[in-house]
RNA sequence: GGUGGGUUACUCAAGUGGCCAACGAGGGCGGACUGUAAAUCCGCUGACUACGUCUUCGAAGGUUCGAAUCCUUCACCCACCA
């Protein structure tokens, strides 16, 4: 395969859908002939900061393309973040200060290049020409586009036929967003299914201002979250972010389901697909077994944020923890007087939320001293030092005094 | 601006004077089982050294022996009309 073949195939891996292929297919051809390289544009909202594996599945995308000749225009929209977006659900944003934005931006930017190649991208904000547009150059940008367009986008029809309101700043996000293409004079977007509408838009803008190209849009499916059936995000606390510790993120990929599993390598391994499709088959005639597959995935994934010895450690661990009963390594320690009650100290150690959660735990013999399960909800603790454990994953070794 | 409806625990959502610490569902937690923190089944899910006490049903007052439930004012949300 040549090189342009290999670039084409793996960036069209896993993708929701691409509009535009033939230009994208210039564009590497281009760069593997001549070395001139071409910019793909991605935003981001700087209102949560925390990245979690749904982002990162646009980050790979993006990787690939700088493999292959990208230069990646990271878009902060500082500006539209200022305003505070309505988008999606009736609940207003919260409107961000400036000074918060661009701390949001920076803790990104380190996550980001954890992933991608800090000498390949450029960060933008988009404060810096939607500031100077004015009202004037705004109702000019309105012009471009019409109501009844603008409501074939489809949460804005279901939401007009279901009688519910929109915003007019509603309709200007998807123009603000799109303007930022033509002033960024980009080659190709990448951004999720559901930005389909706002990343049509940069299209439509780039042709309507006379950009000379019309931006490639490349869309990424929606990772689902570890309940597999909504999307991964914070507020859903489905998520699986990337600065979390390694025995975290291992044992968070452990838990999904076998089914969910698959989705994820997928959209998330640097395995092939076809590795992958054999992968499927050993499991399915018997000779993989799935929690091995799973095993792998998780150890690759903690291995890519950290490395692979911290992924053999989170391993281990898990392993002795869950499979052989012992004890993790870095339990917390605590001290406390002597003679406390096992429920206060379950509190003060931080295991339990407060002595009524803590009787329920003993009551369903959910609590363990030093290996033992307590029986007796009422019984203190004397000089020494105990394990105490809480369910099978919280810890903690108590010094009483 | 007018009229009507709403605001209940982490979320959704019952309850319209005492049987309400408040049905149900989801989530969460614990147990059993297992291959894992999967799946399935069962239990728990306001606080308090606790079969009793205390604080909760948008906020503040009031009526009553007794209020999430009735009345008044305020705040916020939604629908229809203008």
């Amino acid at each position: 395969m040549s090189n342009v073949e290999i670039a084409l195939e793996e960036i069209s891996r896993g993708v929701a859908e691409i509009i535009d292929m033939e230009r994208i297919e210039k564009l590497v051809k281009r760069f593997y002939e001549t070395g001139e390289s071409y910019t793909v544009k991605a935003g981001f909202d700087p209102t949560g900061a925390d990245l979690h594996l749904g982002h990162t599945v646009l980050m790979q995308k993006l990787k690939v393309f700088q493999k292959h000749g990208a230069r990646v225009q990271l878009l902060v929209g500082d500006f539209t973040a200022t305003i505070g977006d309505p988008t999606g659900k009736s609940e207003t944003r919260k409107v961000l200060d400036r000074e918060t934005i661009l701390k949001n931006a920076q803790t990104y930017q380190e996550q980001v290049f954890i992933i991608l190649d800090r000498e390949k991208t450029d960060i933008v904000f988009n404060s810096t020409w939607l500031e100077k547009l004015g009202a004037s150059g705004l109702i000019s940008l309105t012009t471009t586009y019409n109501v009844a367009r603008m409501l074939e986008r489809d949460d804005f029809e279901k939401r007009y036929r279901a009688g519910q309101s929109i915003s007019i700043s509603e309709f200007i996000y998807p123009l603000l967003q799109g303007y930022d293409s033509v002033e960024l004079k980009s080659d190709i977007e990448v951004g999720g299914t559901d930005q389909k509408f706002n990343l049509l838009m940069g299209r439509h803008l780039q042709r309507v201002y006379s950009v000379g190209k019309e931006q490639a849009v490349l869309m990424m499916p929606i990772l689902e979250g570890l309940d597999g059936v909504q999307k991964m995000s914070k507020s859903l606390n489905n998520y699986i972010g990337i600065t979390e510790e390694p025995k975290e993120i291992y044992g968070k990929v452990l838990s999904i389901s076998d089914e969910l599993m698959w989705r994820y390598y997928e959209l998330l391994s640097d395995k092939s697909l076809s590795e992958i499709e054999q992968l499927k088959t050993d499991v399915a005639n018997g000779d993989l077994h799935p929690k091995k597959a799973k095993e792998n995935l998780a150890l690759e994934l903690t291995a890519r944020f950290y490395n692979e010895e911290s992924a053999t450690m989170a391993k281990r661990e898990f392993d002795n923890v869950f499979k052989s009963n012992q004890l993790p390594t870095d339990i917390p320690e605590f001290e406390m007087e002597s003679d406390i009650w096992i429920c206060k100290a379950l509190v003060d150690a931080k295991l339990e939320p407060s002595t009524s959660q803590a009787r329920r735990d003993i009551k369903q013999g959910g609590v363990r001293l030093n290996q033992e399960k307590v029986a007796d909800e009422k019984m203190n603790l004397s000089l020494g030092e105990y394990i105490l454990q809480v369910g099978k994953r919280k810890f903690a070794k108590v010094k009483v005094k």
